[in-house]
DNA sequence: TTGTAAGCGTTATCAT
DNA sequence: ATGATAACGCTTACAA
């Protein structure tokens, strides 16, 4: 790979010329500029980015640290990131944690990956990245990322407390509220809940928005309609029977997991969701629109999550600063209204 | 962020002697190297590495180009991608050509992406990658990447033609052969084929799977007993009357979407898969579990194929080249077997 | 054991 | 309009 000194050579001119007309700036005669355009274009120079990095000192480049890219969230995050990136014109350093398959489900109450995480960051900034977003497999409170960094950081699907470091998460209260105002606005008066694990914060925004739909439909609010699973597709089985023998008429789930594991339990009772029971989900995961009848449910705002981190990012940089609220970015879900939710009748 | 010869500065010596420090190299005394480290850090100093690298020339990172992230194959590859450069201690530059969003379904017949890719192999280049990998969303053949690059490339999910560029494909021959071995095992001789679209590498490869298990197994080919599909779960649907006309007692579907419309008509005829009609998919999706009864099938080495690719890369760049047959590195599938195939009653 | 200095490929300042 | 040259932060001969 040619050098910008010979292509200098090449057309015996000086580097300075070669560099000004490579970035379009200063003044050069428009013989020379062709001449050297020709050269440049049969030679095949491209400029070395790490040299001009190191001059100018700036890479555009940001790194992303994924806590685990397999985690179903993830993808569409950072697909949403590199849309902005492009657009703005940033590389990508791309960090895979790889959580989950290090350390199992609990990752993150292990302190060994504080440690990690510490030196990834380290790593990207010694790349000289010029801001870094981490990417949570979950929404919960992220403490440990560094808070002296010389550089923004903004955390994607994760809350961080700190005012210092913007995080941009599920506007979940409201995503619930709509689809449980929806259930009400089919005819629905007793409607149970399969919550997610009881510490989690999907499950208590969730619950809010619930509590404030039934308020707003003037429901009462019975706690003994709120059972508590784990997310997995057994627990929302399980629950199934007991919000029956409460009375519901409909099952709010907060998630699609736990939703087809009520179709199960419906079916086997030898009854039909969105016909005798009213069913909805949430997350709108890949098989949502596959059970039988599909199934009503929330889509998460993940490419947007990973848009809007960025845009703060990169809008810090260059200093044409996003609005946040109180350090948060909340983003809206979107309502898959399909046939799980049923009328109820007259 | 302070300079190597701000600590130089602070210690009292020459730059060389901080820098043999950090890279243990050449030999210091102990009482300088002790002096040195604290400085280090206290002062929190980072060695820069655009700098590094420059001088060094070399970066020890590689680009990863994809061709659309949300594909569900992406994901696992990268994260194989990312568990083989962290142990190699390389960085990942990313890039998301976004094609399915830009160019809709067949975008790889829209020349406007080859200009789209050959920019982005030049940017990569520029950040002076040591070598780079480009992932496909779909086996097919990529003629796309620049014959003359002077980095090492490879194609993970793809192949090439090109003798000089390796790819990393799923082994579908035997996936299908061992999936449908495993069919003719449970007693089925008349299993019909629900393909994808004709003109995929995976329908033919697949079909040459199924042929030579067929073969092994004393059964005459019939070729009426293979439909086509377009991979969607209808085309499973409509294609499964055709195959039960024809007396299949089991059909072989090409991926799980498919069996997922073979599993929908079945009920509608009031026919059971895995006891009625044996149904076996393909790819192993999230959704194959969840099916009544679950789905078997063949799971994707997807994530060998990213580990498989960088290895093959990194092996070019330490002249520890991996054995390639014929330029193609093949990856096995997974068997998942479950209880969709029934023993066919004697 | 430690220091001096050249050089990596650029950009940018200042002359010419 | 063009050219010399210093500088970016580091590594690495080579010298002391």
């Amino acid at each position: 790979m040619p050098t910008i000194k010979e292509i200098a050579k090449a057309c015996n001119v000086s580097v300075a010329t070669v560099s000004n007309i490579i970035n379009h700036k200063g003044s050069v005669g428009d013989a020379t500029r062709e001449r050297v355009e020709k050269v440049i274009r049969e030679m095949n120079y491209t400029p070395n980015y790490v040299a001009k990095n190191l001059k100018t000192k700036n890479t555009r480049s940001i790194g992303v640290i994924a806590e685990d890219m397999t985690v179903f969230a993830l993808p569409d995050i950072i697909d949403g990131i590199t849309e902005y990136c492009e657009e703005a014109d940033y590389q990508i350093l791309l960090v895979n944690l790889r959580l989950y398959k290090k350390f199992q489900d609990n990752y993150y109450r292990d302190n060994r990956h504080k440690e990690i995480v510490r030196q990834e960051f380290q790593k990207l900034l010694a790349k000289q990245v010029e801001g870094i977003i981490y990417v949570a497999a979950h929404e919960r409170l992220i403490d440990i990322i560094p808070e002296d960094l010389p550089i923004p950081t903004v955390v994607a699907y994760g809350f961080t407390g700190s005012g210092k470091i913007p995080s941009v998460v599920v506007k979940d209260i409201k995503g619930a509220h709509d689809l449980v105002s929806y259930i009400v606005s089919r005819g629905h008066r007793k409607i149970g809940v399969i919550a997610g694990k009881k510490e989690s914060i999907h499950t208590q925004s969730r619950l809010e928005g619930y509590q404030k739909a039934l308020f707003e439909g003037g429901i009462l609010y019975d706690p003994d309609m709120v059972t508590y699973g784990d997310w997995d597709r057994q627990s929302g089985y399980e629950n199934t029977d007991i919000l029956l023998e409460k009375g519901a008429t409909a099952i709010f789930c907060m998630n699609d997991f736990m939703a087809g594991g009520t179709y199960d339990r419906l079916e086997e009772l030898g009854l039909h969701a969105g016909k005798d029971v009213a069913v909805a989900g949430y997350d709108n995961r890949e098989m949502a629109c596959y059970e039988k009848p599909p199934l009503t449910t929330m889509a998460l705002p993940l490419h947007d999550i990973g848009y809007k981190a960025c845009q703060i990012i990169i809008g810090i940089l260059t200093k044409e600063e996003v609005e946040l609220d109180n350090g948060n970015c909340f983003v809206e879900c979107i309502p898959c209204i399909r046939e799980s939710v049923n009328a109820v009748e007259a």
